[in-house]
DNA sequence: GCCCAGGTGAAGT
DNA sequence: ACTTCACATGGG
């Protein structure tokens, strides 16, 4: 078991904040599958103990613990408003996870209109049906599958449920196993990037903000869903009638270059809240 | 059975 | 450019 100093972090709710969905808890420990690695982590007080079925798996940059300036990420965008002021306050330690690019692009293609336990369903049967048997211990789960594996037999995505979206994932894996390119986007600005995302089929303005933001590094994106718009339009836009992407915008304009992190903190308030 | 879900794309205005 | 609507299906 290794061991990692931490600070200004929460491995649980980072971990349940809807930015992954291939993990569970048993016991004490989270077991997250990522790519072809189970990762088995708990966090004790200042302290990450983990061990994973890859040792190469580089911990620290997957769960955004590295080029720390979390303590003035928070203090600028609590600044900018009062309910994200108290999302930072109630769930300090949510840190925004660095993701593989391809992974979190199928992730949210599927997360579209959907709801976490369902997508966390779907993403599973894709792992099982196109992916390698992963294990670390006593536990097993499977890698999740390459764009071309899926694009060259994604006649088998019918067995995984994803519904209306199935074609849009299949169709995707086919533009991103040819010719995309996702770090030359990396490279991109903002607008130019998101142009790129959503070029792709089942990635809209929403999607698009996900993966800019989850896994290729703009800090600045800040995807509006249901939750967003509901809490929003509650907060800031005194109920006013305004479209997703329209507030996207405005949260970008309203929290700048960390807009994702004030939509990530906003997000689990806002579901929390509800769940209570 | 009813309503909702980390929306998208196409059609209509 | 903005608004409306169909979309597949499981979870609560």
């Amino acid at each position: 078991m290794k061991s990692l100093a931490v600070s200004n972090f929460n491995l649980g709710t980072t971990i349940d904040s809807g930015q992954i969905f291939r993990w569970e808890k048993v016991d004490d420990f989270y077991y997250v599958t990522v790519g072809n690695s189970v990762l088995k982590i708990k966090q004790s007080g200042d302290r990450l103990l983990y061990e994973c079925s890859n040792s190469r798996f580089d911990v620290e940059n997957f769960l955004g613990l590295k080029n720390d300036g979390y303590a003035g990420i928070m203090e600028s965008i609590s600044a900018s408003g009062k309910i994200v002021a108290a999302a930072v306050t109630a769930h300090s330690g949510l840190r925004l996870i660095n993701q593989e690019p391809w992974e979190c692009t199928a992730s949210f293609i599927c997360s579209s209109f959907s709801n976490i336990k369902r997508i966390r369903g779907n993403l599973n049967a894709i792992a099982r049906v196109y992916g390698q048997k992963i294990t670390l211990g006593d536990y097993s789960s499977h890698s999740f599958p390459a764009a071309d594996v899926i694009s060259k037999k994604s006649g088998l995505l019918k067995a995984c449920g994803l519904g209306y979206r199935e074609k849009y994932l299949a169709a995707s894996s086919q533009r991103i196993s040819k010719d995309f390119d996702f770090e030359k986007i990396r490279d991109s600005n903002y607008d130019a990037a998101k142009t790129q995302m959503m070029s792709l089929p089942g990635v809209g303005s929403k999607v698009a903000d996900c993966i800019l933001l989850f896994s290729l590094g703009f800090t600045e994106a800040f995807p509006v869903d249901v939750w967003m718009e509901r809490i929003m339009k509650k907060h800031y836009l005194g109920s006013r009638k305004m479209a997703a992407s329209k507030i996207a915008d405005y949260g970008r304009q309203k929290f700048g270059k960390h807009a994702g992190y004030a939509q990530q903190f906003l997000y689990h308030y806002a579901r929390k809240l509800n769940s209570n």
